[in-house]
DNA sequence: TGCTGGATAATTTGATCAAATTTCTTGAAC
DNA sequence: GTTCAAGAAATTTGATCAAATTATCCAGCA
């Protein structure tokens, strides 16, 4: 296995396990990100860590505090109805695009990864389902074939990322309507739009739920 | 001046270098850029010009070849498209954000820096024009404190920068009606919605600028 | 056309310097 | 005598640079 990640450089490495602590609430809102600690936490060198804290602050991850630290941002209320507005925007057409384009064989492949999902629900595991549902989303949004929307939706949702350590809380999702069935069977019928229009509510439904938990943690 | 800029980190300083060089058109679509070219051009040190290109790369401005080089990208029509809907779905919202919180102050300040964009219509200066007109929206856009829209907003014009080239060759932009002025006006009669619109409307005719360069020098 | 060696550039580490935060001490006031 | 606060020292952390390593590219040759 060592002999894959040899061609990896090591700050894509220390980049993707970072953001991947992120977008799935391994860091509480407001923690701080020191470089030093990154060092010690993912035994890589200074410069690895420089970049990567450098990249995910540009995609805004992590925010930059006035002195020269940054910190896992706290998602507002407004910054929140920001997110909940682009993210609206944007990955509705990505679905849409990828409407057109999928084939028999990733429909089954998004049904496999959608089987993940609510196994994740029954198991109860949290972090399973995070990462299942982004692989959900993402699986689809690729088959978009559109490189710059794809970036800003990789960017909104590691915004969001932190705060869904917010749902723990009150993780009773299983009463929600399943958006992703919904989808899956705009797909099966090959309704681009219908299949935006799920994704478009599955979106506001997970809004809504960070948007709960944040209301009711203050 | 100097003890201004002691204060600011060099890597700052170097990325917002490269920022403008690729925001107003200075690098060639399709240049590569390289860390000792950089170190060279700018006279920075290696960890300052590692930083600022991966920021820039995190950005969408600058694109990663497969093998470890990066290069100004070449917006492809498609990629126009994508840079043109985004844009479509955020800038207008911002303006319209902002209208319902400028004050008289703003606006007048916005009014000076359209001046400076016609000036540099007049004066037949590219460079300017794109300085100016980038401050004209940025500074719009600012008062409607939404940091997440904006730092979109800032990320799909460095997407586009680059392309803004090739509208050099056609420079002719002074026949098309003055969507700022109308937007100045919108500004001034406290009308959100119709600000929202105006913007809309210079966005399109802008994206139909750079649309029209591409379809030309293809 | 395919391969090999030199040149070039990117990656990574470690060291050094500068800034910021924390802690500890000291002095004064109550 | 105790407590609080201001200031200074120490520790932690970030910024920058230079050297060593490694991968990639390109030219010359079989």
């Amino acid at each position: 296995m060592d002999a894959e990640e040899r061609k990896i450089p090591s700050h894509e490495v220390t980049y993707a396990r970072l953001r991947d602590m992120i977008l799935y609430g391994h860091l509480a809102p407001g923690a701080p990100v020191t470089i030093q600690g990154l060092i010690a936490d993912l035994g890589a060198g200074m410069t690895p860590v420089r970049e990567a804290i450098r990249r995910l602050t540009a995609e805004g991850a992590l925010l930059p505090q006035g002195n020269r630290r940054v910190a896992v941002p706290q998602l507002s209320s407004e910054m929140l109805d920001q997110v909940a507005f682009a993210r609206l925007a944007i990955e509705p057409k990505l679905a849409e695009l990828a409407g057109g384009r999928l084939t028999p064989a990733q429909i089954d492949r998004l049904e496999a990864i959608d089987g993940k999902v609510n196994r994740a629900i029954e198991a109860g595991c949290l972090s399973d389902y995070l990462a299942a549902n982004h692989a959900f989303h993402f699986a689809l949004y690729k088959a978009a074939e559109a490189p710059v929307l794809l970036d800003l939706a990789r960017s909104l949702w590691l915004r969001a990322g932190p705060s869904l350590r917010a749902v723990i809380a009150r993780y009773g999702r299983e009463t929600a309507p399943d958006l992703h069935r919904e989808a899956l069977a705009a797909m099966r019928s090959g309704d681009a739009k219908a299949l935006a229009g799920a994704i478009e509510r599955d979106i506001q439904q997970g809004v809504d739920h960070v948007r709960q938990s944040l209301a009711e943690s203050s």
